[in-house]
DNA sequence: CAGTGAGCGAGCTTCCGCTTGACTT
């Protein structure tokens, strides 16, 4: 008997279509994707390794040729497809028909290879019927679609993975950019920015009660006074809280909202006018991914993620179709289902005459799936499943069923009712009130369903709002008019589902990647939850300006729909892969391209200046905010404080931002020092914890806290042991011996010379005998004098020793030449010299400051420079701009391709000096005066107006600014 | 964002879209 392999996406996906196969069919999944580019240097092939382009993944150089491998996880089920694919006469390449289906299906053929004939065929339901008619019209896979998935998915791998690293330099490590993730980042950014602009105007009116004859009384609200309007909030400017310069309306005062008040209390009002307007109301399309998100935040309260985790579940157990799809479309099968179920739950008068359909709604829908409904021909009540599955996943249902039930019913009808009150105050004055009421007379679908509320009943009680039958020359009575207060409120944040939503209207993003997205915002700190709401962090703000300022068209909000309509064309075969990401990435001309600009950015991005972030409302203040290695804090002058992590970006304003920085942060006072009556205060700086003696920012004295302590419980006690540090312990040979505390770790110092101590207890323990021994032994570098020696050594007959030794990042392997760390999997105890020597010579590399040293003897980068700067004729200007920072880089770019891999090179103060433009003017001056004129620090940096240990520490932050922005532009 | 003492093997981080368990806390 002929057996057919048919493959799907999805494990749960192929059990339903192999019971509708049945026999001589074997059904299995590809589990998602099966390849896919390499994510890390782990991930790469040996043979590649080396290759300029491997870190990306795609061979840049030859027609963006990409590089796929197997993913580890995935290997076992690829494993498992090709043991069927050999038992089969025929394989069926069943994925879903979009462009990642495509390719998926595209992959299979590659990594399986099979002997036997292939086919491709496609379905957008699973129902029998849907099921026998794909496998009767088979077609072929369509190459210009999977050219338009590989596409897609090179240009999203070369912009995350060029511009993340531009990140890492600029802002801080671990962030990344992406198509999709940086434009949502944006989005959230720009909303608080919005808020931050803001500023709220107020506006006093009156709410009445009113009477007819003895009936029910009804709420209205004054809108007019004598003729002119009264102010409502879209007539104030959100920029000054002010009312805007067009807005003809009255603007009242609490006090004059009173006075008119009382002045009309106990007036006669009078019906000016009564309108009634009949409306219909339309249901909601049946659920699609985002909307399914929406309602499962705004009905049940369950996040993006959690409702998903929810339908993954209903869906494998048969319950509901396909929970990741962008289609409102229901199955002939589903449509049939509802209505019927509609008749027989709230009858024929319930069911919209003819079969609903609706439009789609994103723009770049591919509608491979269904919409999400509950699954089979005859739709199972929410009540006759309570047995059977409960919480998130029974609500979830419950949910879904109601939609799919209620987007084949009825339309709702109504009335909305329009009353218009005329009554005169005592002053002569005319008011006019308003008050509007809503009637349903048929509920419709609203029986089923109400959008954002979780119970259909109760909430169409609160629809309607009923006024009494008036008719226009009624009288009425006024009673109880009260002045209210309002303001304008700013724009609200984005939620999950209201970004999901917004990402979604731009055709970014796609339904199997909301959740996510929202998770790698969260993860990489561009976001963090209050309540519902999300709220960008000054990381993200940071980010964002960069990205905005020097990569705009990337975080365009239409980029990706740019994109996707290139991507149609390489679909439609009217355009070609290749090209098409050579324009992206090298330009039309060359050097027009991303590539291109990450390398000028890189050079042209001031790190302090990103790190600096525009508040509008610190403008003229003198104070900024700046995100750095320790998070964000005020700055102006000298004064800094730490930004409260609770502080949203919206809620910092100017006194807001005196009162952090008259008041440092982190700091919490530990009591008094009973000796000299100072306070002991503990505070976060800049190296970690530590604790002072004595006010504010001029301690008396200062002291690291050591590992095992921590800032939030220090006692008094354990903090004035601290501060006994550097303590004397004793006179050796008429040189005095202290124990302190130092960068690394606990020493004992004597004179010039010092000894470490293992253990930072000893520091108020070591006694003048243990000084001594110590002092008679030999200086041990490394760590706590563990290994200077080799843990372990291997012998060659035919080449150098071997040693493993352990430094700052783990165990290593040297010969003396190069050195090769060890990873996790390579356990350093059981390591035989044949894998010592072959991890040596795959991947040992010359240190890197021993090549440092040599270049700086042979004058190696200067001489490049000069040699590049020569060639340059182009550039012109000035004097500064003469001295070309950047074309020194480009001839460095040079020599690398000639000679592999060079190590890193320390560059000379020649090749620093040019660099000096990321300084400050005083850091400017600072190092000029020291390394240019010679002069001594103790000297010169009281000229400058510095202290001399200000000073110093300002150098060595000098030299590595320099350092970063020549090895930015190396 | 305090102020001090030395001298040492780096290498990795990251994208978006398809899909599920296998892990650990």
């Amino acid at each position: 008997m002929p057996k057919t392999l048919v493959i799907v996406e999805s494990p749960a996906k192929a059990k339903t279509i192999g019971k509708y196969l049945g026999k001589g069919y074997v059904v299995e999944s590809s589990i998602g994707h099966i390849r896919d580019l390499p994510r890390s240097a782990s991930e790469i092939p040996e043979r590649y390794k080396g290759e300029a382009w491997a870190r990306l993944g795609i061979n840049v150089e030859e027609d963006f040729r990409p590089l796929y491998i197997v993913a580890p996880e995935k290997r076992s089920q690829v494993a498992k497809l090709k043991s069927l694919v050999k038992d089969a006469d025929l394989v069926v390449l069943a994925t879903d028909d979009d462009r990642e289906g495509e390719s998926i299906a595209w992959h299979l053929l590659q990594e399986l290879k099979p002997k036997v004939p292939v086919k491709r065929m496609v379905f957008h339901e699973i129902t029998k019927e849907a099921i026998a008619s794909a496998i009767q019209h088979p077609r072929n896979i369509d190459e210009n679609l999977v050219e338009a998935q590989e596409a897609r998915r090179a240009l999203d791998r070369l912009y995350g993975y060029e511009v993340s690293p531009v990140l890492w330099k600029k802002v801080a490590p671990k962030l990344s950019a992406g198509r999709v993730q940086s434009v949502a980042t944006r989005m959230l950014v720009e909303r608080e920015r919005e808020r931050m602009r803001f500023v709220s105007g107020s506006w006093w009116d009156i709410e009445g009660r009113f009477q007819v004859a003895e009936g029910e009384g009804f709420p209205a609200t004054l809108i007019e006074l004598d003729g002119k309007k009264l102010a409502q909030g879209k007539d104030f400017d959100p920029a000054s809280g002010q009312l805007k310069k067009s807005a003809d309306v009255w603007q009242l005062s609490e006090q004059q909202a009173r006075e008119l008040a009382e002045s009309l209390a106990g007036q006669p009002f009078r019906v000016l006018s009564a309108e009634e307007k009949p409306f219909t109301q339309r249901p909601y399309a049946p659920f699609i991914t985002s909307t399914l998100q929406q309602e499962g935040g705004r009905k049940l309260g369950m996040n993006a993620s959690r409702t998903m985790r929810a339908a993954q579940k209903l869906y494998e157990g048969g319950y509901i179709t396909y929970m990741r799809t962008d289609s409102t479309t229901l199955s002939k099968e589903a449509m049939d289902a509802a209505r019927s179920q509609v008749r027989a739950m709230y009858g024929e008068q319930y069911l919209h005459p003819t079969p609903r359909t609706y439009e789609k709604k994103s723009k770049n829908a591919q509608e491979a799936h269904e919409a999400i409904r509950p699954a089979g021909s005859s739709f199972r009540t929410p009540e006759s499943l309570r047995g059977e599955i409960s919480g998130d996943e029974w609500r979830v249902y419950d949910l879904i069923w109601k939609r799919t039930v209620a987007s084949q019913m009825a339309d709702a009808r109504g009335r909305r009712l329009q009353v218009r009150l005329g009554g005169r105050a005592q002053d002569g004055r005319d008011t006019v009130f308003a008050a509007s009421g809503k009637a349903i007379d048929f509920p419709g679908f609203l029986r089923a369903y109400v959008e954002g509320s979780d119970d259909p009943e109760a909430a169409l009680e609160d629809r309607e709002v009923l006024l009494p039958a008036l008719k226009s020359g009624d009288g009425v009575t006024a009673r109880d008019l009260k002045p209210l207060g309002h303001a304008t409120q700013p724009p609200a944040r984005f939620t999950e589902a209201s970004l999901v939503q917004a990402l979604e209207g731009a055709g970014i993003g796609r339904p199997s990647t909301y959740a996510s997205i929202l998770g790698t915002i969260q993860d990489r700190g561009y976001a963090v939850k209050r309540g519902q709401a999300l709220v960008p962090t000054w990381t993200a703000f940071a980010t964002s300006a960069l990205l905005e300022h020097h990569f705009g068209r990337l975080v365009d909000y239409d980029f990706t729909a740019r994109m996707e309509e290139d991507l149609d064309d390489i679909a439609g075969g009217r355009q070609k892969r290749a090209p098409y990401l050579r324009g992206f990435y090298l330009g039309e001309q060359e050097g027009l391209g991303l590539k291109n600009l990450v390398e000028t950015r890189l050079e042209a991005i001031d790190p302090r200046e990103i790190a600096t972030i525009e508040v509008p409302k610190l403008a003229g203040s003198g104070i900024e905010v700046r995100v750095g290695r320790y998070g964000p804090y005020l700055t102006r002058g000298e004064a800094r404080a730490n930004l409260p992590e609770e502080l949203t970006p919206d809620e910092l304003t100017a006194e807001k931002a005196e009162e952090l920085l008259g008041r440092p942060s982190g700091e919490r006072p530990l009591g008094n020092d009973p000796e000299t009556g100072l306070p002991v205060i503990a505070r976060a700086g800049r190296f970690g914890p530590y604790v002072q003696l004595g006010e504010g920012n001029t301690p008396v004295k200062t002291s690291s806290l050591l590992p095992g302590d921590d800032l939030n419980t220090l006692s008094l006690e354990r903090a004035l042991e601290l501060l006994t540090l550097p303590r004397f312990v004793g006179t050796l040979e008429g040189e005095e011996v202290w124990a302190h505390n130092g960068r690394y770790g606990p020493y004992l110092k004597r004179g010039s010379d010092s000894r470490s101590l293992n253990n930072h207890e000893e520091l108020f323990s070591v006694t003048h005998e243990q000084a001594e021994q110590l002092f008679a032994q030999p200086r041990v570098f490394g760590r706590r004098g563990a290994a200077s020696g080799p843990l372990k050594r291997f012998e060659f007959s035919d080449r150098t020793t071997i040693d493993l030794k352990s430094g700052r990042f783990g165990p290593y392997l040297t010969d003396g030449t190069v050195n090769a760390t060890l990873r996790k999997d390579e356990g350093g105890e059981n390591l035989t010299p044949d894998e010592a020597r072959s991890i040596l010579e795959e991947r040992g590399k010359e240190p890197k400051s021993k090549a440092g040293k040599t270049a700086r003897g042979g004058k190696a980068s200067a001489a490049k420079g000069g040699k590049a700067a020569k060639t340059t004729t182009k550039k012109t200007g000035t004097a500064e701009t003469a001295k070309p920072a950047r074309k020194p880089a480009a001839g460095a770019a040079k020599i690398k391709k000639g000679k592999k891999a060079p190590a890193k090179v320390t560059p000379s103060w020649d090749a620093l000096r040019r660099h000096v433009g990321v300084l400050s003017e005083t850091e400017r001056r600072l190092v000029i005066a020291v390394r240019d004129e010679g002069h001594k620090v103790d000297e010169i940096a009281p000229v400058l107006g510095l202290e001399v240990n200000k000073a110093k520490g300002m150098l060595l932050q000098i030299g590595r600014k320099l350092n970063q922005a020549a090895r930015a532009g190396a």
